[in-house]
This record gives C-alpha cells, sequence and structure tokens, in this order.
DNA sequence: CCGATATAATCAGCCGCCTTATTATTTGTT
DNA sequence: AACAAATAATAAGGCGGCTGATTATATCGG
C-alpha cells in the first residue's frame, strides 16, 4: 500500500527509503512525515499554479486580502510582514512589484514620516474578488473527493499535528496556533 | 470565541475569514483547504529550521540523500534535477553552492563531453550520517504525539488528498510518468 | 535643547526557485 | 563529410525568502 507512493514521487520516495535504512526509526512515523511534506506541496504547487494563471501567486493574495479587510483602507509594511509571516525586508520587494502591477498603493504617513500606508488599488480589489470565488470554486471541486467526516476527521488530525510541532518548538518566530474552526 | 484568535495567526485566519465572505463557499472544505497548506508549512519551517542547525535545507539533503543512494556512486546534474523536482537550472545553482561547500563533487564525464557527474564527497556522506539520525530522532519525538492508529488514519487521508489534487491536475509539470522517448 | 536610543522602511547580499536563452557537444540524416 | 536537430549544462534575469546594515525620523531622558 505504501509502496504507491514510492514509484510516483522519487523525492519523497528516497528519503522515505533513506530512512528505512537508519536504524531505529519507526517506518510509520517516518511515512507520515513525508506524507505531511508531500501533501502540503502538492497543495501548494497547485494552488500557485492556479493562482499563476491570474498573475497572483500565495504571497501576493495574502496581501491583498489583508489590505481589503483593513479596516481603515491601509496597512503600514511593517504590519503587512507580520501578518502575512514574512519579514520586513520580503514586504518591501513583494509591494515593490505589486505597486509595478498597480495592484497595491504607497501613500507616505502624514503623521509618522518614517512610515508609508499601503493601500488596496481598484484594479486590486477588482482582481482580488475575480479570483477569490474560482478559488473556491476550485478548491471545492477536488476536495469534495473527501468525504464530509474525512474532511472533517483530517482536520482534526492536522490540528493535533500543528499542535505537536508547535508544542515542540514553542521558540519559533510566529506563536503558530491552529485554524479556528 | 474564534475572533480571540484573528490576531494570532493573521495570515490563515485572514484567508478563511475572507473565504467565509465568498458566497457558496463550504466552510468546511474551506478550512480544510488551508489546514493542509498550514499544516506542511509548520511542518516544513520546522524542517527546515531543523536542518539549517547543520548547514542544510531540504533541498541539500535530498541531493546528499540521492547521491548516497547513487548504485555506481554519482549522477548527472540532469538527473538529480527530475529526481530531486527541481529544474536543470536550479539544480546548477545548488550544486554550486554544495560543492562551495565541499558536500559534493563534479567530475567531467569521460564519455560525453558536455555532460558531468555529481557525486558525494566524505564531507557530505559524514554530514548525511550524522544528520539523518537526528532527524528520525526528532520527527518521531514531535510525530508520537499522534497514536499509531491515528497515524495510520492520517496517512490514509493525506493519501486521498494527493490523489483528489493529481486526478483534478494530471498535465502537471512533473508527472513523474518519464514518457520513453 | 540635545544626545542616546528606538523604530519604519529600505538596501545589500545571499540562497533557492523559476523561465528563457546560450554554449558545447553529440547524434542523426542525407 | 556536413549540416540539422537534440541534449547537457550553464548563464541571464526575475521573484520571493532571509539576515544584517543603513537611513531617516521619532521619542525619551537628562
Amino acid at each position: 500500500m505504501p509502496f504507491l507512493l514510492l514509484k510516483e514521487v522519487p523525492r519523497y520516495e528516497c528519503l522515505q527509503a533513506a530512512s528505512s535504512r537508519v536504524p531505529g526509526a519507526d517506518p510509520t512515523i517516518c511515512e507520515l512525515f513525508l506524507n505531511i511534506l508531500h501533501t502540503g506541496d502538492v497543495v501548494s504547487r497547485s494552488e500557485g499554479e492556479f493562482l499563476a494563471r491570474h498573475g497572483l501567486n500565495q504571497a501576493r493574495l495574502i496581501v491583498l486580502v489583508l489590505l481589503d479587510s483593513a479596516e481603515n483602507g491601509s496597512f503600514r509594511s511593517s504590519e503587512l510582514a507580520e501578518r502575512a509571516k514574512v519579514s520586513r525586508a520580503t514586504i518591501t520587494g513583494l509591494l515593490d512589484t505589486m505597486e509595478k502591477a498597480g495592484l497595491i498603493a504607497r501613500a507616505p504617513d502624514p503623521h509618522d514620516r518614517r512610515a508609508s500606508n499601503v493601500k488596496i488599488t481598484a484594479k486590486g480589489g477588482v482582481l482580488l474578488r475575480k479570483v477569490q470565488p474560482l478559488l473556491m470554486e476550485w478548491s471545492q471541486g477536488i476536495l469534495s473527493a473527501l468525504s464530509s467526516p474525512e474532511r472533517k476527521q483530517l482536520v482534526k488530525l492536522l490540528h493535533k499535528t500543528q499542535q505537536a510541532f508547535a508544542a515542540a518548538q514553542p521558540f519559533g518566530r510566529n506563536g503558530s496556533h491552529a485554524i479556528p474552526s
């Protein structure tokens, strides 16, 4: 049963084969570990390909969603970095690209001349409102392959996994709690 | 109650909140989708931090494992790229870095002057044999938080998820079903 | 008021990933 | 033999991630 994975995914298959040579390794845990990574990989790549068809990627989508949900219409770039889970330096480059693409705009803060306020543009809003329903539709078309109880069970186990890792690395950069239901 | 957590997991929380505003969205599917991504994220970052303590990352580890398992002791760089699921251009840069670090070595192929053969160095082998058991130990320490039936069930559901995505995108770049020429 | 410190954003430089050329070299056809 | 096509590896250039340094501006203590 597990060997189905072996032929299809050289990357994870080779890691699994390698781990089986490590004495004391529990193959079921190893298999789980690699499958979590592989599934995340598969889903993330798929989503990336989907978003790329609309000129987006995960990072840009998150920035758009965050800005769209901003109560006062804008965020500091440092605030965006924190919420999007990237460094401040990274958000600078990301915003550069998105500004060039016309999706966001930066305006100097009138009260603090060090800061600038970032807001979503009309173009960015239009794109977001086009892509979001498509993304929902796409993901639901795929994940409806799992039954409702299966989905519920999977979420439960994923939460437990997240908690296990959070407990093991309590000093990680981000608090990293489970997504609330 | 969920709103307390809003501040703590901005990235995936904001996506979930945003999706709940899309008409026709199934919140349970959306939650599953985001939890798969989030779990992969958490595990991948954790592993990355673990490997970084030994001067490695996922890509370098895979290259070392692949080279270590090479039957004739070496691989073409193109073969490595395919097996590690990265482009040929990417493997060039990766090998450059690893060659500088003394983990791998490139030698010209005597039969095809276009090609070079990549092999793991003694230093690379030592590092691999040091890190692999530590990685096993580390991952098992964390994932033993799930019971054996839970792990089994989770693997089963992850397989089903992988299959759902594979079925939806049968023409992915790295089909892993190489077409024999 | 002024100097020390803290903060916002960016820059510099590295890595890894991509796609699209480019350069050698082989192979295949005529 | 010669030329076209395929192939191996790399280079070029962009994006996005990081850390650490830098610049400008606020703020706080004396």
